[in-house]
DNA sequence: TAGATTGTTAATCGATTAACAATC
DNA sequence: TAGATTGTTAATCGATTAACAATC
Protein backbone atom coordinates (compact mmCIF):
# COMPACT_ATOMS: atom_id res chain seq x y z
CA UNK A 1 0.00 0.00 0.00
CA UNK A 2 1.18 3.30 -1.05
CA UNK A 3 0.58 5.88 1.30
CA UNK A 4 0.54 9.20 -0.84
CA UNK A 5 -2.20 11.76 -2.03
CA UNK A 6 -5.26 10.78 -3.31
CA UNK A 7 -5.77 11.91 -6.50
CA UNK A 8 -9.75 13.80 -7.68
CA UNK A 9 -9.63 10.83 -10.60
CA UNK A 10 -9.65 7.91 -7.80
CA UNK A 11 -11.90 9.37 -4.82
CA UNK A 12 -14.78 10.04 -8.10
CA UNK A 13 -14.24 6.12 -8.85
CA UNK A 14 -14.88 5.15 -4.95
CA UNK A 15 -18.39 5.73 -5.03
CA UNK A 16 -19.27 4.22 -8.20
CA UNK A 17 -17.03 1.02 -7.02
CA UNK A 18 -19.34 1.22 -4.22
CA UNK A 19 -22.47 1.03 -6.19
CA UNK A 20 -21.58 -1.33 -8.21
CA UNK A 21 -20.39 -3.85 -5.27
CA UNK A 22 -23.50 -2.96 -3.61
CA UNK A 23 -25.49 -3.96 -6.35
CA UNK A 24 -23.24 -7.13 -6.67
CA UNK A 25 -23.75 -7.99 -3.37
CA UNK A 26 -27.66 -7.36 -3.30
CA UNK A 27 -27.26 -9.89 -6.11
CA UNK A 28 -25.95 -12.58 -4.04
CA UNK A 29 -22.83 -12.61 -5.58
CA UNK A 30 -19.76 -13.89 -2.97
CA UNK A 31 -16.68 -12.85 -5.03
CA UNK A 32 -15.38 -10.97 -7.98
CA UNK A 33 -12.10 -10.49 -9.62
CA UNK A 34 -10.73 -7.46 -10.66
CA UNK A 35 -11.38 -8.70 -14.27
CA UNK A 36 -14.74 -9.13 -14.06
CA UNK A 37 -15.44 -6.09 -12.12
CA UNK A 38 -13.32 -4.26 -14.92
CA UNK A 39 -15.98 -5.90 -16.99
CA UNK A 40 -18.77 -4.44 -15.63
CA UNK A 41 -17.96 -1.10 -14.98
CA UNK A 42 -16.05 -0.90 -18.14
CA UNK A 43 -12.59 -0.06 -16.63
CA UNK A 44 -9.09 -2.09 -16.43
CA UNK A 45 -8.46 -4.73 -14.34
CA UNK A 46 -5.06 -2.84 -13.73
CA UNK A 47 -7.11 0.33 -12.61
CA UNK A 48 -9.24 -1.19 -10.44
CA UNK A 49 -6.12 -3.00 -8.17
CA UNK A 50 -4.24 0.55 -8.27
CA UNK A 51 -7.13 2.46 -6.88
CA UNK A 52 -7.42 0.20 -4.37
CA UNK A 53 -3.89 -0.23 -3.45
CA UNK A 54 -4.21 3.49 -1.98
CA UNK A 55 -6.30 2.60 0.72
CA UNK A 56 -5.07 -0.88 1.74
CA UNK A 57 -4.95 -4.86 0.59
CA UNK A 58 -8.46 -6.39 0.13
CA UNK A 59 -8.11 -8.84 -2.46
CA UNK A 60 -6.64 -12.51 -1.87
CA UNK A 61 -4.48 -13.88 -4.83
CA UNK A 62 -5.93 -16.63 -6.56
CA UNK A 63 -9.31 -15.61 -5.44
CA UNK A 64 -10.27 -12.10 -5.91
CA UNK A 65 -12.24 -10.01 -3.75
CA UNK A 66 -14.64 -11.07 -1.42
CA UNK A 67 -17.71 -8.67 -2.56
CA UNK A 68 -19.04 -8.28 1.15
CA UNK A 69 -16.20 -7.25 2.60
CA UNK A 70 -14.73 -4.97 -0.52
CA UNK A 71 -18.30 -3.00 0.12
CA UNK A 72 -17.86 -2.68 3.30
CA UNK A 73 -14.07 -1.46 3.19
CA UNK A 74 -15.36 0.64 0.73
CA UNK A 75 -18.00 2.03 2.79
CA UNK A 76 -15.49 2.62 5.15
CA UNK A 77 -13.51 4.75 3.36
CA UNK A 78 -16.18 6.67 1.96
CA UNK A 79 -17.42 7.57 5.71
CA UNK A 80 -20.75 6.00 5.21
CA UNK A 81 -20.01 4.68 8.90
CA UNK A 82 -19.81 7.98 10.39
CA UNK A 83 -23.50 8.87 10.50
CA UNK A 84 -22.96 12.14 9.25
CA UNK A 85 -25.82 14.54 9.90
CA UNK A 86 -27.49 16.35 7.22
CA UNK A 87 -30.08 18.99 6.79
CA UNK A 88 -32.40 20.14 3.88
CA UNK A 89 -32.46 23.70 3.40
CA UNK A 90 -35.95 24.61 1.02
CA UNK A 91 -38.15 22.49 0.64
CA UNK A 92 -39.43 23.60 -2.28
CA UNK A 93 -39.96 20.67 -5.67
CA UNK A 94 -36.65 19.21 -5.64
CA UNK A 95 -36.07 19.71 -1.80
CA UNK A 96 -39.08 17.91 -1.53
CA UNK A 97 -38.26 15.32 -4.25
CA UNK A 98 -34.94 14.64 -1.99
CA UNK A 99 -36.97 14.41 1.10
CA UNK A 100 -39.37 11.79 -0.72
CA UNK A 101 -36.82 9.95 -3.04
CA UNK A 102 -34.18 10.20 -1.70
CA UNK A 103 -32.50 7.52 0.68
CA UNK A 104 -29.60 9.06 2.55
CA UNK A 105 -29.58 6.35 5.30
CA UNK A 106 -28.27 4.28 2.46
CA UNK A 107 -25.07 6.16 1.72
CA UNK A 108 -24.41 6.54 5.46
CA UNK A 109 -26.01 10.12 6.57
CA UNK A 110 -28.40 10.90 8.79
CA UNK A 111 -31.39 13.56 7.64
CA UNK A 112 -32.16 15.52 10.49
CA UNK A 113 -34.70 17.94 9.87
CA UNK A 114 -35.44 20.83 6.76
CA UNK A 115 -36.06 24.11 6.99
CA UNK A 116 -38.36 26.07 4.19
CA UNK A 117 -39.77 30.48 4.37
CA UNK A 118 -43.22 28.90 3.41
CA UNK A 119 -45.91 28.99 5.60
CA UNK A 120 -47.85 26.72 4.45
CA UNK A 121 -44.96 23.96 4.73
CA UNK A 122 -43.58 25.18 8.42
CA UNK A 123 -44.84 22.03 10.68
CA UNK A 124 -45.74 19.61 7.86
CA UNK A 125 -43.66 16.41 7.58
CA UNK A 126 -42.06 14.37 4.42
CA UNK A 127 -41.64 10.73 5.24
CA UNK A 128 -40.96 11.57 9.22
CA UNK A 129 -38.74 14.89 8.50
CA UNK A 130 -39.93 17.73 10.08
CA UNK A 131 -40.50 21.08 8.17
CA UNK A 132 -38.97 24.16 9.81
CA UNK A 133 -39.07 27.89 9.60
CA UNK A 134 -35.86 29.25 8.30
CA UNK A 135 -35.99 31.52 11.88
CA UNK A 136 -34.93 29.17 13.84
CA UNK A 137 -32.08 28.30 11.35
CA UNK A 138 -29.41 29.57 13.09
CA UNK A 139 -30.53 27.82 16.73
CA UNK A 140 -30.96 24.58 15.37
CA UNK A 141 -27.06 24.08 13.81
CA UNK A 142 -25.92 25.84 16.61
CA UNK A 143 -27.08 23.53 19.23
CA UNK A 144 -27.45 20.33 17.00
CA UNK A 145 -24.53 20.84 14.96
CA UNK A 146 -25.42 18.70 11.32
CA UNK A 147 -22.14 18.36 9.16
CA UNK A 148 -23.62 18.99 6.05
CA UNK A 149 -26.76 20.63 4.21
CA UNK A 150 -28.54 20.62 1.37
CA UNK A 151 -29.44 23.49 -0.15
CA UNK A 152 -32.25 23.49 -2.85
CA UNK A 153 -32.95 27.03 -2.34
CA UNK A 154 -32.76 29.74 -5.01
CA UNK A 155 -29.99 31.08 -6.59
CA UNK A 156 -29.07 34.31 -5.09
CA UNK A 157 -29.74 33.00 -1.37
CA UNK A 158 -27.15 30.37 -1.96
CA UNK A 159 -24.14 32.41 -1.44
CA UNK A 160 -25.01 34.00 1.47
CA UNK A 161 -26.49 31.25 3.28
CA UNK A 162 -23.74 29.25 2.66
CA UNK A 163 -21.09 32.04 4.28
CA UNK A 164 -24.17 32.02 7.05
CA UNK A 165 -23.76 28.21 7.75
CA UNK A 166 -19.86 27.73 7.55
CA UNK A 167 -19.95 30.01 10.38
CA UNK A 168 -22.23 28.11 12.42
CA UNK A 169 -19.88 25.21 12.09
CA UNK A 170 -21.48 23.23 8.49
CA UNK A 171 -18.56 21.62 7.00
CA UNK A 172 -20.27 20.09 3.76
CA UNK A 173 -22.32 21.38 0.97
CA UNK A 174 -24.46 19.36 -1.06
CA UNK A 175 -25.17 22.34 -3.53
CA UNK A 176 -28.17 22.08 -6.21
CA UNK A 177 -28.19 25.73 -7.20
CA UNK A 178 -26.75 26.67 -10.07
CA UNK A 179 -23.61 28.97 -8.42
CA UNK A 180 -20.28 28.26 -7.66
CA UNK A 181 -19.55 27.96 -4.15
CA UNK A 182 -17.01 28.97 -2.46
CA UNK A 183 -15.20 29.76 0.76
CA UNK A 184 -11.90 30.72 2.65
CA UNK A 185 -12.44 28.54 5.44
CA UNK A 186 -10.24 24.93 5.37
CA UNK A 187 -12.01 21.69 5.93
CA UNK A 188 -15.36 22.92 4.46
CA UNK A 189 -16.14 21.47 1.23
CA UNK A 190 -18.41 21.99 -1.45
CA UNK A 191 -20.25 19.51 -3.87
CA UNK A 192 -22.10 21.27 -6.54
CA UNK A 193 -24.58 19.49 -8.45
CA UNK A 194 -25.16 21.24 -11.79
CA UNK A 195 -27.71 19.92 -14.00
CA UNK A 196 -27.63 21.22 -16.99
CA UNK A 197 -23.94 20.29 -16.93
CA UNK A 198 -24.49 16.94 -17.86
CA UNK A 199 -27.42 18.04 -20.21
CA UNK A 200 -25.52 20.30 -21.90
CA UNK A 201 -22.47 17.13 -22.15
CA UNK A 202 -25.54 14.99 -23.49
CA UNK A 203 -26.32 17.86 -26.43
CA UNK A 204 -22.47 17.61 -26.94
CA UNK A 205 -22.29 14.68 -28.18
CA UNK A 206 -25.76 13.80 -29.94
CA UNK A 207 -25.19 16.60 -31.90
CA UNK A 208 -22.13 15.37 -33.40
CA UNK A 209 -23.31 11.99 -34.21
CA UNK B 1 -6.16 24.86 -34.46
CA UNK B 2 -5.81 21.12 -33.90
CA UNK B 3 -7.85 18.65 -35.25
CA UNK B 4 -7.93 15.27 -33.11
CA UNK B 5 -10.74 13.22 -30.90
CA UNK B 6 -11.55 15.80 -28.26
CA UNK B 7 -10.93 14.46 -24.93
CA UNK B 8 -13.58 13.79 -22.54
CA UNK B 9 -11.99 15.95 -20.03
CA UNK B 10 -12.19 19.08 -22.27
CA UNK B 11 -15.95 18.24 -22.88
CA UNK B 12 -16.50 17.89 -19.30
CA UNK B 13 -15.49 21.37 -18.77
CA UNK B 14 -16.98 22.83 -21.84
CA UNK B 15 -20.41 23.37 -19.88
CA UNK B 16 -18.31 24.97 -17.39
CA UNK B 17 -17.39 27.49 -19.56
CA UNK B 18 -20.51 28.18 -21.01
CA UNK B 19 -22.09 28.67 -17.55
CA UNK B 20 -19.27 31.09 -16.73
CA UNK B 21 -19.30 32.85 -19.52
CA UNK B 22 -23.13 32.98 -19.10
CA UNK B 23 -22.77 34.48 -15.67
CA UNK B 24 -20.26 37.50 -17.30
CA UNK B 25 -22.68 38.15 -19.60
CA UNK B 26 -25.32 38.67 -17.57
CA UNK B 27 -23.60 41.00 -15.51
CA UNK B 28 -22.58 43.02 -18.93
CA UNK B 29 -18.49 42.10 -19.03
CA UNK B 30 -17.72 42.59 -22.22
CA UNK B 31 -14.29 41.27 -22.50
CA UNK B 32 -12.40 38.73 -20.51
CA UNK B 33 -8.99 37.22 -20.63
CA UNK B 34 -7.59 33.82 -20.15
CA UNK B 35 -6.17 34.84 -17.19
CA UNK B 36 -8.98 36.34 -15.74
CA UNK B 37 -11.18 33.51 -16.60
CA UNK B 38 -8.82 30.79 -15.55
CA UNK B 39 -8.82 32.68 -12.06
CA UNK B 40 -12.62 32.57 -11.76
CA UNK B 41 -12.89 29.32 -12.50
CA UNK B 42 -9.99 28.02 -10.94
CA UNK B 43 -7.90 26.46 -13.82
CA UNK B 44 -5.00 27.99 -15.52
CA UNK B 45 -4.95 30.10 -18.66
CA UNK B 46 -3.25 27.84 -20.50
CA UNK B 47 -5.48 24.82 -19.57
CA UNK B 48 -8.39 27.33 -21.60
CA UNK B 49 -6.74 28.21 -24.28
CA UNK B 50 -5.79 24.78 -25.06
CA UNK B 51 -9.13 23.82 -24.26
CA UNK B 52 -10.14 26.25 -26.89
CA UNK B 53 -7.86 25.69 -29.53
CA UNK B 54 -9.67 22.25 -30.15
CA UNK B 55 -12.28 24.37 -31.57
CA UNK B 56 -10.85 27.22 -33.05
CA UNK B 57 -9.75 30.50 -32.50
CA UNK B 58 -11.78 32.53 -30.51
CA UNK B 59 -9.01 35.59 -29.55
CA UNK B 60 -7.57 37.92 -30.37
CA UNK B 61 -3.66 38.63 -29.03
CA UNK B 62 -3.54 41.64 -26.63
CA UNK B 63 -7.27 42.14 -26.06
CA UNK B 64 -8.60 38.15 -25.03
CA UNK B 65 -11.47 36.77 -25.74
CA UNK B 66 -15.07 38.77 -26.14
CA UNK B 67 -17.49 37.29 -23.77
CA UNK B 68 -20.49 37.54 -25.83
CA UNK B 69 -18.75 35.74 -28.71
CA UNK B 70 -16.92 33.41 -26.99
CA UNK B 71 -20.42 32.24 -24.87
CA UNK B 72 -21.98 31.98 -28.57
CA UNK B 73 -19.41 29.55 -30.19
CA UNK B 74 -19.09 27.71 -26.65
CA UNK B 75 -22.57 27.54 -26.92
CA UNK B 76 -22.65 26.38 -30.52
CA UNK B 77 -20.20 23.85 -30.11
CA UNK B 78 -22.35 22.40 -27.26
CA UNK B 79 -25.24 22.08 -29.73
CA UNK B 80 -27.49 24.85 -27.78
CA UNK B 81 -28.65 26.02 -31.06
CA UNK B 82 -30.11 22.62 -32.38
CA UNK B 83 -33.23 23.36 -30.49
CA UNK B 84 -33.42 19.60 -29.81
CA UNK B 85 -36.59 18.11 -28.41
CA UNK B 86 -36.71 16.53 -25.14
CA UNK B 87 -39.23 14.40 -23.17
CA UNK B 88 -39.74 13.33 -19.44
CA UNK B 89 -41.08 10.13 -18.63
CA UNK B 90 -42.11 9.73 -15.22
CA UNK B 91 -43.71 12.92 -13.37
CA UNK B 92 -43.07 11.81 -9.77
CA UNK B 93 -41.86 14.09 -7.12
CA UNK B 94 -38.47 14.78 -9.49
CA UNK B 95 -39.64 14.62 -12.74
CA UNK B 96 -42.23 17.28 -11.56
CA UNK B 97 -39.44 19.08 -9.86
CA UNK B 98 -37.70 19.49 -13.65
CA UNK B 99 -40.63 20.04 -14.96
CA UNK B 100 -41.22 22.77 -12.67
CA UNK B 101 -37.29 24.17 -11.90
CA UNK B 102 -35.00 23.47 -14.89
CA UNK B 103 -35.03 25.86 -17.46
CA UNK B 104 -35.10 23.40 -20.59
CA UNK B 105 -34.82 26.09 -22.64
CA UNK B 106 -31.48 27.79 -21.52
CA UNK B 107 -29.70 25.08 -22.39
CA UNK B 108 -31.33 24.72 -26.05
CA UNK B 109 -33.71 22.22 -25.40
CA UNK B 110 -37.44 22.52 -26.64
CA UNK B 111 -39.69 20.26 -23.94
CA UNK B 112 -42.21 19.19 -25.67
CA UNK B 113 -44.33 16.97 -23.42
CA UNK B 114 -44.16 14.44 -20.09
CA UNK B 115 -45.74 10.87 -19.30
CA UNK B 116 -46.81 9.36 -16.52
CA UNK B 117 -48.69 6.16 -14.92
CA UNK B 118 -50.96 8.05 -12.38
CA UNK B 119 -54.43 8.74 -13.75
CA UNK B 120 -54.32 11.77 -11.53
CA UNK B 121 -51.42 13.25 -13.66
CA UNK B 122 -52.50 12.06 -17.01
CA UNK B 123 -54.09 15.57 -19.03
CA UNK B 124 -52.59 17.83 -16.27
CA UNK B 125 -50.24 20.44 -16.89
CA UNK B 126 -47.14 21.59 -15.51
CA UNK B 127 -46.01 24.89 -16.70
CA UNK B 128 -47.72 24.46 -20.04
CA UNK B 129 -46.56 20.71 -20.58
CA UNK B 130 -49.15 18.19 -20.84
CA UNK B 131 -48.53 15.13 -19.05
CA UNK B 132 -49.56 12.24 -21.18
CA UNK B 133 -50.88 8.45 -20.55
CA UNK B 134 -47.81 6.03 -20.40
CA UNK B 135 -50.19 4.30 -23.44
CA UNK B 136 -49.68 7.24 -25.51
CA UNK B 137 -45.41 6.73 -25.07
CA UNK B 138 -44.44 4.96 -28.46
CA UNK B 139 -46.80 5.87 -30.55
CA UNK B 140 -45.80 9.83 -29.58
CA UNK B 141 -42.19 8.82 -29.92
CA UNK B 142 -42.98 7.44 -33.06
CA UNK B 143 -44.23 10.52 -34.54
CA UNK B 144 -43.14 13.12 -33.26
CA UNK B 145 -39.18 11.78 -32.91
CA UNK B 146 -38.14 13.61 -29.54
CA UNK B 147 -34.03 13.30 -29.20
CA UNK B 148 -33.40 13.11 -25.71
CA UNK B 149 -35.50 11.61 -22.75
CA UNK B 150 -35.31 12.08 -19.31
CA UNK B 151 -35.74 9.32 -17.39
CA UNK B 152 -37.09 9.67 -13.92
CA UNK B 153 -38.99 6.29 -13.33
CA UNK B 154 -38.37 3.75 -10.77
CA UNK B 155 -35.09 2.32 -10.88
CA UNK B 156 -36.34 -1.26 -12.53
CA UNK B 157 -38.09 0.29 -15.03
CA UNK B 158 -35.39 2.52 -16.39
CA UNK B 159 -33.44 -0.11 -18.86
CA UNK B 160 -36.04 -1.78 -20.19
CA UNK B 161 -37.81 1.57 -20.90
CA UNK B 162 -34.25 2.58 -22.51
CA UNK B 163 -34.33 -0.17 -24.38
CA UNK B 164 -37.87 0.52 -26.34
CA UNK B 165 -37.18 3.93 -26.96
CA UNK B 166 -33.46 3.20 -28.60
CA UNK B 167 -35.86 1.18 -30.95
CA UNK B 168 -38.16 4.07 -31.70
CA UNK B 169 -35.24 6.39 -32.17
CA UNK B 170 -34.56 8.01 -28.77
CA UNK B 171 -30.68 9.42 -29.36
CA UNK B 172 -29.69 10.64 -25.75
CA UNK B 173 -30.80 9.47 -22.00
CA UNK B 174 -30.73 12.04 -19.28
CA UNK B 175 -30.92 9.10 -16.65
CA UNK B 176 -31.68 10.14 -12.81
CA UNK B 177 -32.90 6.61 -11.90
CA UNK B 178 -29.77 4.91 -10.25
CA UNK B 179 -28.93 2.40 -12.80
CA UNK B 180 -26.45 2.77 -15.63
CA UNK B 181 -27.76 2.21 -18.98
CA UNK B 182 -26.30 1.22 -22.08
CA UNK B 183 -26.89 -0.39 -24.90
CA UNK B 184 -25.16 -1.62 -28.41
CA UNK B 185 -26.96 0.37 -30.57
CA UNK B 186 -24.07 2.89 -32.03
CA UNK B 187 -24.74 7.25 -31.49
CA UNK B 188 -27.10 6.09 -28.10
CA UNK B 189 -25.68 8.29 -25.65
CA UNK B 190 -26.57 8.28 -21.11
CA UNK B 191 -25.75 11.06 -18.86
CA UNK B 192 -26.34 9.10 -15.58
CA UNK B 193 -27.02 11.63 -12.56
CA UNK B 194 -26.04 9.57 -9.78
CA UNK B 195 -27.06 11.69 -6.68
CA UNK B 196 -25.86 9.32 -4.14
CA UNK B 197 -21.88 9.31 -6.09
CA UNK B 198 -21.39 12.84 -5.32
CA UNK B 199 -23.45 12.85 -1.36
CA UNK B 200 -20.56 9.86 -1.17
CA UNK B 201 -17.56 12.11 -2.41
CA UNK B 202 -18.68 14.87 0.27
CA UNK B 203 -19.08 12.15 2.47
CA UNK B 204 -15.45 10.82 1.90
CA UNK B 205 -13.69 14.71 2.42
CA UNK B 206 -15.41 15.54 5.48
CA UNK B 207 -14.43 12.35 7.08
CA UNK B 208 -10.56 13.08 6.59
CA UNK B 209 -10.73 16.62 7.10
C1' DT C 1 0.16 -29.09 -7.20
C1' DA C 2 -1.57 -26.02 -11.12
C1' DG C 3 -4.32 -22.17 -12.14
C1' DA C 4 -5.82 -17.86 -10.92
C1' DT C 5 -5.32 -13.49 -9.39
C1' DT C 6 -3.42 -10.31 -6.43
C1' DG C 7 -0.34 -5.97 -5.26
C1' DT C 8 3.25 -3.42 -7.10
C1' DT C 9 6.80 -1.81 -10.12
C1' DA C 10 7.84 -0.18 -14.64
C1' DA C 11 6.30 1.53 -19.17
C1' DT C 12 3.19 4.13 -21.67
C1' DC C 13 0.07 7.29 -22.64
C1' DG C 14 -2.38 11.51 -22.26
C1' DA C 15 -3.43 15.75 -20.04
C1' DT C 16 -1.76 19.90 -17.95
C1' DT C 17 1.46 23.54 -17.64
C1' DA C 18 5.13 26.49 -19.25
C1' DA C 19 7.25 29.13 -22.64
C1' DC C 20 7.35 32.09 -26.44
C1' DA C 21 6.94 33.87 -31.10
C1' DA C 22 3.27 36.21 -33.37
C1' DT C 23 0.42 40.11 -33.41
C1' DC C 24 -3.45 42.99 -32.00
C1' DT D 1 4.90 52.13 -30.52
C1' DA D 2 4.76 49.35 -26.07
C1' DG D 3 2.05 46.25 -23.47
C1' DA D 4 -0.94 42.59 -23.38
C1' DT D 5 -2.46 38.37 -24.62
C1' DT D 6 -3.28 35.03 -27.92
C1' DG D 7 -2.47 30.14 -30.22
C1' DT D 8 0.78 26.63 -30.34
C1' DT D 9 4.83 23.97 -29.52
C1' DA D 10 7.62 21.77 -26.11
C1' DA D 11 8.30 20.17 -21.33
C1' DT D 12 6.39 18.28 -17.40
C1' DC D 13 3.56 15.95 -14.73
C1' DG D 14 0.29 12.53 -13.43
C1' DA D 15 -2.80 8.90 -14.49
C1' DT D 16 -3.58 4.61 -16.81
C1' DT D 17 -2.05 0.30 -18.49
C1' DA D 18 1.05 -3.59 -18.82
C1' DA D 19 3.87 -6.92 -16.84
C1' DC D 20 5.19 -10.10 -13.44
C1' DA D 21 6.84 -12.04 -9.13
C1' DA D 22 4.42 -13.53 -5.11
C1' DT D 23 1.13 -16.56 -3.31
C1' DC D 24 -3.48 -18.26 -2.24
Amino acid sequence: MKKQRISDAVIHRLPRYYRHLDDLHNKGTVRISSSLLGEKMGITASQIRQDLSCFGEFGQQGYGYNVAELRAEIGHILGVENGHRIIVIGAGHLGHALLQNFDFAKVGFQLDTAFDISPELIGTQIRGVTIRSMEELDEYVASYRPDVAVLTVPQNEAQPLAARLIELGIRGFWNFTNVELSTEVPGVFFEDVHFADTLLTLSYRISRS
